[in-house]
DNA sequence: GGCTGCTATGGTTGCGCTGTCATGAGATTT
DNA sequence: AAATCTCATGACAGCGCAACCATAGCAGCC
């Protein structure tokens, strides 16, 4: 093991070796290869061509130990089975692929505990900086963080307290945007389908701005249908069935915790025959795709999700160039109308 | 610049402070916080404590480059907007996670040159192995993964040659296995409505099977259209249109790249008032939820790209345990007969 | 009583690279 | 012609940690 190790290790070229085959020194063959200039066009070819006949490969642990800095940047999602943090991560690739930079990967499942576990092993490798869309905001977090001293971004919600930097929208104030937006359109009665949310910090936000939104004009929300799981098409379909069976009365609105689980209740709408919006009114949030595609597209909140990816990872780059961007950045949300409310 | 750089290092508490704290030696204390035992139980104890305080997190970096196995773990995935690489990812992750392990990401694109520079940016940090859904084959790639001579799983398609491991099942089988499942259905003309097949070389695996498949039996693909950009249901909709639009006679059935298409296809169909399966009979791939939460569920093949991305990780930790897992582990697909065909 | 074997600890070295300072050769200035 | 400046290169040290080998103490053994 140890030696099979070592031999691996040896078998792969090093600096030292690619200078040797250039007859220049390693610091000479280091910069040639990094290309800060400050070598003579000759030296360089030759340097290079030698790297290439060894198939030299840097390695990037010694050159950030001895002092560079280093390109990778930690990024902890709290799930992979909501596609919105997919488009996140797309967006923050994309940006940090741009600056050579590249993300190391935590999933936190709504935990606590996990979350803190995955920031321990993200700052052992040193990274430039970190991406976090926190699940929980534990003590212990917050002084690994502290310590740490280096960029940080919380993404998704930005009413909460930022340790560094935040993007993203008040997701309380998506749920107020519904709310007001559904008692213009005349319904008096709601009900609510969402995913689980002890874990899903912001979906309860939004639920809570909902709330609020409606008790502004004395409205009520007649009925409440929590899902076990992370949202999808199936689970919002099987919230809606049950939400109506339980009420003794059908509400004219129901809000949903995100554009599946709504696409899932239009779903079940069509089985039973329900008319939509005449029958019962449905609304989304999150403004995906699936839902403008319906024959009848999905009222909506839309979020940028990829945007505040891609932010996020550049408000990182920025401060690594000795910038400093907005603490706050708001990458707001937009109602969409569609015509199913 | 640099000095704040040397600033942020010195602050950060190294293994040696902790090591002074608790009165032991630097290896003693690296042994202690490691755990492997052979150190008392009353020093492990005051190692422990004395790192709690200082807040100190180790440094993987030297960790790795002095000898010790990096818990990294390269993933290059071309896309990300496709749900199925985040499902992929998530597997991946979970079982990473298990081992004490971390994706490091990198998304190609589907395109040779940027897959070429990600894996040589993935190497750089001597990851302890690889897992890519290969865009591409480049000799250059393969050059590098020879000389890098770590544990690399190839995932998604079977079909190709493999360089090390592969994980996956056969695109040109799924294709052949549906057209096969339609033509017992007793359609006999087709159309088929993709994506962007000249970058998604296992969408054009599909349908060459699929093609195979008809002409067992001298069937024909009366129709093709081929859409721009990553699949999606708008598109699968307006390909379905604009197919129909093309064709001076409706085929019997139509085969979708990727059930969002199919679903696209099937909103198009309540949208324009064609009945499905009867007027048209529509099949999608990959069984995605949103396909079973239809109100007919879609006949697709199903994929299990959380396991394909699970295995993957297994492989790739079972072979740095020194096993050596099946060159190519099948994670087969399934026919999911459905109501739309 | 000398041998082995075991546990707990430490000293030294080196992983591969880059920062810092030093050097030498040639060009430019005064 | 001496002084200065630029450019190209090199020597050396050290980043933080773990592998390797060594040592010391103590029990058990014939």
């Amino acid at each position: 093991m140890a030696t099979s190790q070592k031999d691996t290790r040896n078998r792969r070229p090093t600096l030292s070796q690619v200078a040797k085959r250039a007859g220049v020194s390693e610091i000479t063959a280091s910069r040639a290869l990094r290309g800060g200039g400050l070598v003579a066009q000759e030296t360089l070819a030759r340097v290079e061509q030698a790297a290439r006949m060894l198939n030299y490969v840097p390695n990037r642990l010694a050159g950030t130990l001895a002092g560079g800095a280093s390109r990778q940047v930690g990024v902890i999602l709290p799930s992979l089975s909501n596609i919105v943090f997919a488009d996140v991560l797309k967006g923050l690739e994309s940006r940090l692929e741009g600056g050579g930079y590249h993300p190391i990967l935590g999933i936190s499942h709504y935990d606590a505990e996990r979350e803190e576990r995955l920031l321990r092993d993200l700052l052992s490798w040193r990274p430039a900086g970190l991406v976090l869309a926190p699940a929980c905001n534990s003590a212990a977090s917050r002084a690994l963080l502290q310590a740490a001293d280096l960029p940080v971004v919380e993404i998704m919600d930005i009413d909460t307290d930022t340790a560094d930097m935040a993007v993203g929208f008040s997701h309380r104030s998506a749920g107020r945007a519904m709310a007001h937006f559904l008692l213009g359109r005349g319904y008096r009665t709601f009900g609510y389908v969402g995913h689980d949310i002890t874990t899903d910090f912001r979906a309860k936000a939004r639920l809570e701005g909902f709330r609020e939104g409606l008790a502004d004009i004395g409205a009520t929300l007649t009925g409440i249908r929590i899902m076990e799981g992370p949202s999808s098409v199936p689970l919002g379909k099987q919230g809606l069935e049950t939400l109506l069976r339980e009420l003794p009365e059908r509400p004219d609105a129901v809000f949903f915790s995100n554009d599946d689980m709504a696409v899932g209740g239009v779903f079940h709408c069509q089985t039973v025959g329900l008319a939509v919006p005449d029958g019962i009114a449905l609304a989304g949030f999150n403004g995906l795709s699936i839902g403008q595609a319906l024959p009848t597209p999905l009222t909506t909140i839309a979020s940028n999700r990829e945007r505040i990816g891609f932010v996020a990872a550049d408000n990182i780059l920025q401060r690594l160039l000795g910038k400093t961007p907005e603490r706050i950045q708001r990458v707001d949300f937009k109602l969409i109308p569609g015509g199913t409310a």
